[in-house]
DNA sequence: TCAATCCGGGG
DNA sequence: GTGTACGGATTGA
């Protein structure tokens, strides 16, 4: 078949609201072609696509055909084509060297859309046009500048133009989904090597490789693992390859070591053996290090030309643009930190990002989990293979579940937007999402698309946050606004300006509909079934969705539709309806604590009933517009309040849950953090004395020295070489590295980690690890009792002060300033004035200044 | 107390 | 396809 661009109705009746129908298009694409699991294609309109058959059958690969294409705000740079240069419905325009034009309706900037057999065609000729036109050579469209041409990459172009999409008919278990994880002596890829991979997949494979398989040795082994591996991946030949960090680690470090070694790593499904790679914003870039240290040599993986690109691939020469990513053809590379990174954005309850810690707060952690600190990986293989062998099985089936899980809603995503899965699993949602479904849109309705919006320097005034009083309260209730803004964008018809078409309206509508039918199916459907999980997927990507419609509006620059004036109407609206809210809790006799976009938490007299508290919920939902939904979501024992989005909760059975940054701290010390999972326990059920407790016996426990250095040493990371650290020594000492100079560690690798803790005078040393000492990983409980070496020599006065100012202090809101100086005062010398301890009761303190931006 | 810098993940 | 994060902790003045 061969595909059209996308075939403009009448001009006219563009003007008119879109049907139903047509909105669906918008949102879902329009060809029904099911099970498309992976999509390659190239600039001349050559494109593969590999289908699985319903249910998770078998996969077929099927070539297609189309129509490349971009779009232009004139055709001046084609003029010299002559009569190569044709209107698209002439017979002129399917001639082999044509180049067909379409002009879009209305008055959008880039309105014609212009394409040929092949694309490199089009792009040779506007080259042309333009180095004549301005007198200079002009090699590449992207010298054009932003406005001057629109054109996506292939598989995109494929699939505007088709209204196809990825997964149609499959569910997320239907994929053949394979997780891998690399061990290494390290993490540097120049000087260390791979001695075991772990694979698993969601179809019964389990293996481990390793170096101690064959009977080579050195760089022999290593290289043998690989190829084994590749074996391995092409026979099992999944649709999507998984892990946890796979961009920022796995991928980078193999590709390196195959570039070292010399084995080809030909792991697609088609096409040259090598790893591509795609230009990629979010994730890796912004990072220092990051693969940089798999290539330290300048940049980040997407530098090194001479890297993981096969000598097939294009372009990395020109990229030195430092962040990317990889691709295979035919697979999608699913790295499950992003989706780590996208849930936590607005749950903010991860301990961390790393995978045992998110593993374990989900509960996904196996039976029997076999943690092993990574420095001591391949030491502890040299001495028991087996346990680590167990490690690495763990590792990948951790990363399984986590890409389950978390994952369902770039699947989902990937149903409904134009853009390859491996894409908008990392992409951010209004640049990466919401803009190719616009675009799709808009050439689907014929319509021109407007020049992208400069940044006009106009603030936009950002998200209403407010904070009414911190502290502690009791008989909390949250009630939650569902999706405050696009519920406001659709009530009162906000939407940008420049939107002819009315698509991102549109695309919220449907979005929001349809979420709520998703939910209900979900909840209809069987816990843990497949059923459930799509519609849960389902209905997370849409909210993600929905949720970025407002701050796309507000990012001028960035997405096409732009709007400052609409995105700051909406917050103007959202402070109404939030003032509205809190108005009418407080009339109706509620202690206000917090509210923002999301939802509501206030406190209710001791003699509410459950029910009184929804019939108050329900009251003041009533006084809203009719489109905002306000929700009773939830109700707690206690809420410690300290800080906007920092929070600790206690529920009716008895869980503390801390929310927010302050309460994270991955890099802690472990008896700081216990001390405050123990005080804020106690705080939330009222027993002062309680608290006071865990500080006393926290400060005597350290100046008896009776708790181990591993309780007080904190993890860090080395990411200076040494070099690099003895050049900025003189200008500013860092602790981590002044640990090992003094014990004289002159050498260590980039990305070590280390513990180091505080010695007589706060003087930094590292922590002996003892032999085997176990996991690193936070959260951990570190060891439970240390080695008898340990001649516990910490500052004891220094962890008292680092005890009150940074632990304790994320309790000071709890308590008067007087009361905390007495229940935090140092046990040996209290103070004459202190307030004896029953006469000490949490407080709540108003905050006057409440309206804060976010 | 304030400004400047570094951090996040993977072995 | 390009470039953008961000909020906390640490360090030195």
């Amino acid at each position: 078949m061969s595909a059209a661009p996308a075939n403009p109705p009448d001009p006219a009746s563009s003007m008119v609201p879109p049907s139903m129908a047509t909105q669906d298009e918008w949102l879902w694409g329009w060809d029904p072609t099911p099970g498309i699991v992976s999509v390659w294609a190239d600039r001349d309109g050559r494109a593969l696509i590999w289908r699985r058959a319903p249910g998770g059958g078998s996969v077929t690969c099927q070539r297609d055909h189309f129509r490349p294409w971009l779009l232009l705000p004139s055709l001046d740079d084609l003029a010299q084509l002559g009569p190569r240069l044709a209107a698209a419905d002439t017979p002129e325009a399917s001639a082999p060297g044509a180049v067909a034009y379409r002009e879009l309706s209305g008055p959008g900037h880039l309105r014609y859309l212009v394409s040929a057999a092949r694309g490199r065609l089009i792009e040779d000729a506007i080259l042309a046009g333009a180095t004549a036109r301005l007198g200079h050579p002009i090699a590449r469209l992207s010298e054009l500048g932003d406005d001057a041409v629109l054109q996506l990459p292939p598989e995109e172009q494929y699939l505007v133009t088709t209204g196809r999409t990825s997964f149609r008919d499959l569910a997320f278990d239907d994929l053949h989904r394979l997780q891998f994880d690399l061990e290494t002596t390290g993490l540097d890829p120049n000087h260390a090597a791979i001695f075991m991979v772990a694979v698993r997949d969601n179809r019964g494979l389990e293996r481990v490789l390793d170096v101690a398989e064959s009977k080579l040795e050195g760089p022999a082994a290593e290289a043998d693992v690989i190829r084994r591996l590749v074996a391995l991946v092409r026979a099992a030949d999944p649709d999507v390859i998984e892990n946890h960090n796979l961009h920022g680690f796995d991928l980078p470090f193999l590709a390196r070591r195959a570039e070292i070694l010399r084995v080809p790593l030909a792991l697609g499904r088609a096409g040259p053996a090598g790893l591509g790679r795609r230009p990629s914003s979010r994730g890796y870039g912004p990072w220092r290090g990051e693969a940089g240290e798999a290539n330290p040599g300048e940049n980040g993986p997407g530098t090194n030309g001479s890297g993981a690109n096969g000598p097939g691939t294009n372009g990395s020469g020109g990229d030195r643009r430092g962040p990317g990513r990889f691709t295979i053809v035919g697979r999608e590379l699913i790295d499950t930190l992003d989706a780590v990174r996208r849930y936590d954005f607005s749950a903010r309850d991860l301990p961390g990002h790393g995978l045992k810690a998110v593993a374990r707060h989900f509960g996904l952690a196996p039976e029997g989990r076999e943690y092993v600190a990574g420095a001591q990986v391949y030491s502890t293989w040299l001495a028991d293979p087996a346990r680590v062998r167990h490690y690495a099985l763990d590792d990948v089936t951790e990363a399984a579940g986590l890409a389950r899980l978390l994952g369902g809603a770039a699947f989902a995503l990937a149903r409904m937007a134009p853009r390859r899965y491996e894409r908008l699993a990392d992409a951010g949602p209004a640049t990466g999402v919401l803009d190719p479904l616009i675009v799709r849109a808009y050439l689907r309705a014929g319509a021109a698309l407007p020049a992208r919006p400069a940044s006009t320097g106009i603030p936009h005034s950002g998200a209403a946050l407010y904070l009414f009083a911190a502290g502690v309260a009791r008989r909390i209730v949250k009630a939650d606004v569902a999706s405050l803004y696009p519920s406001l964008m659709r009530q009162y018809a906000i939407g940008p300006a420049a939107d002819r078409i009315g698509a991102l309206l549109a695309l919220v509508d449907r979005l929001v509909e349809q979420r709520l039918a998703a939910k209900a199916r979900a909840r209809a459907a069987a816990p843990g079934s497949p059923e459930r999980h799509t519609d849960e997927a389902l209905s997370a990507a849409m909210k993600i969705l929905v949720n970025s419609a407002y701050g796309y509006l507000g990012a001028p620059g960035l997405t096409r539709f732009a709007d400052v004036h609409a995105a700051n109407e909406v917050t103007r609206r959202g402070r109404e309806v939030l003032g509205a809210i809190c108005r009418g809790l407080a009339a109706r006799g509620a202690t206000l604590l917090e509210g923002d976009t999301d939802g509501v938490y206030f406190s209710v007299p001791d003699t509410w009933t459950e029910a009184d508290e929804r019939r108050v919920v329900a009251e003041v939902a009533a006084l809203l517009p009719p489109l905002v939904r306000l929700e009773f979501e939830g109700r707690y024992a206690a809420m410690l309040s300290h800080e906007p989005k920092n929070y600790a909760l206690l529920t009716y059975d008895g869980q503390t849950h801390l929310r927010g940054v302050a309460f994270r701290s991955s890099r802690a010390e472990p008896f700081g953090e216990v001390f405050l999972r123990r005080a804020i326990g106690a705080l939330l059920a009222g027993d002062v004395p309680g608290v006071r407790a865990a500080y006393v016996e926290t400060v005597t426990a350290l100046r008896l020295h009776a708790l181990p250095s591993d309780q007080v040493a904190a993890r860090v990371r080395l990411t200076k070489t040494p070099a690099e650290y003895e050049a900025t020594r003189s200008t500013r000492r860092e602790a981590a590295y002044e640990a090992m100079l003094a014990v004289g560690r002159t050498r260590w690798e980039r990305g070590e980690h280390v513990r180091i803790y505080r010695a007589a005078g706060g003087r930094p040393l590292p922590l002996l690890e003892a032999d085997g000492a176990g996991a690193d990983d936070a959260g951990l409980g570190a060891s439970a009792d240390s080695s008898p070496s340990d001649p516990r020599e910490y500052d004891a006065a220094y962890y008292i002060q680092l005890l009150r100012a940074s632990f304790a202090a994320r309790l000071a809101r709890a308590f008067t300033p007087d009361d905390f100086a007495a229940l935090f005062d140092d046990p040996r010398q209290p103070s004459l004035f202190a307030p004896p301890l029953e006469s000490i009761h949490p407080v709540l303190t108003p905050i006057t200044d409440a309206p804060t931006a976010d």
